[in-house]
DNA sequence: CATTTTTTGGCATGCTTGTGCTACTTTATT
DNA sequence: AATAAAGTAGCACAAGCATGCCAAAAAATG
């Protein structure tokens, strides 16, 4: 019966199978023998890839999850504005797959506010996420004259409008059109922008003009 | 030891406790024997005030956690807009009660979405809030000129961002300066407002004026 | 073929829970 | 005081899970 085989394919399998049985019956009831059943791999197999715990394959599971929305984070458009609407994908998932992995990561960011061991990958995580935010809407305003703490509390609405998004379409099981949703962030984010007033080519801190596709792409 | 008691306030008690139990090590931590031990009460006195399943008990926490929810609903301003503003108590807490109860709410919610049981009441309870949201939208856009489907879409929107506040407020450790987000969320509903015209009728001078048409308080 | 390594399967134990059932203690009522 | 009711406590059993440990089966390697 046993054949040779890639022990990260087998990880990515289980993993794959551990987000499943997140968004099936909630991570609270992710077993060995859940994983088994539905990989079809007898217990022993999988405990023989990631180590005696199952602790482990939950933290490996949560490893894949943050590598892969921040593999995202480089699938962005060119243009800030759109870029900004770009991240609502985390939130109102146009595949199949993305919504799978939004629901698991909702799930996992809950256990974490009362689990230490993942509390930290999440808050780091989220962290990241906000500087992200924030430092795209810094690009989408690079033609406005707006402070430092203005757009700081600005992010912070972005950001919470992203991170409502992500959570109700993960709990309402219908959900989310996502031309509604692309609607409302652009929407939101041109008010935003028209709220200041452009910056005249001789405003002291921003010299340089808008440029709207430049450089860099990497936000974190 | 035992003395007579209100049935009624024993039930609050141990609510109170189940509530207390979430905040502290998360929803699927609750059991009788943790329950007894945060009431001080001994299994066998819980399973008689609710019948022998701690189900009944989950059930019973929920209902007091909605009906308290609900109530605050009463307790908002006069003014359309300030109302809005005063809904961001349901995301950025002010006390540290409705804190504990957003909280125990938002994992009430995300273990309702794998378990039918609580499906049906958290689901009348989302959209209820929708409703108001989108009732609290018309009162403060009445006298601008807008569409029954534009603002279907921005009621959408400020759903997602109390969401999302409270959301962020009950993962963060943190969290959530009241100031900031109340600053936030009236500032975009003022931009929400001025990106309508007013409606060419009555109503003139007051885009700004915090003074309100009082009228239905209840929303639901 | 013999041996080593990888892969798989499983047993046994200890722990936590839920829950049916029973018995004991205190209070109220007549 | 007698009796019923309400409240408290706990036992016992079954089920589910994590996990330490071990052994069989199947490749790979020499």
């Amino acid at each position: 019966m046993p054949k040779r085989v890639d022990p990260d394919a087998r990880r990515e399998q289980v993993a794959e199978a551990v987000i499943d049985e997140i968004v099936a019956h909630g991570i609270r009831s992710v077993t060995l023998a859940r994983i088994a059943a539905r990989t079809g791999l007898a217990i022993g197999s999988i405990r023989h890839y990631f180590g005696d715990t199952v602790r482990e394959v939950m933290r490996f599971t949560l490893g894949v999850l943050i590598q892969r929305v921040a593999r995202r984070d480089a699938t962005l458009s060119d243009d800030p504005v759109a870029r900004i609407g770009d991240v609502i994908t985390f939130a109102a998932p146009t595949s199949e797959q993305e919504r799978r992995e939004n629901i698991a990561l909702v799930e996992y960011r809950v256990m974490a506010r009362t689990d230490p061991e993942f509390a930290a990958d999440i808050a780091a995580t989220s962290l990241a996420g906000a500087e992200v935010v924030r430092s795209l809407l810094r690009e989408a305003l690079v033609d406005r004259d707006v402070e430092e703490e203005a757009l700081h509390r600005e992010a912070l609405l972005l950001f919470a409008l992203i991170e409502g998004f992500s959570f109700s379409s993960a709990l309402f099981s219908a959900p989310l059109c996502e031309t509604d949703v692309r609607a409302a962030v652009t929407a939101t984010v041109q008010r935003l922008r028209d709220a200041y007033p452009p910056s005249g080519g001789a405003v002291e801190g921003t010299s340089r003009a808008p440029e709207a596709a430049e450089g860099s792409r990497s936000h974190i």
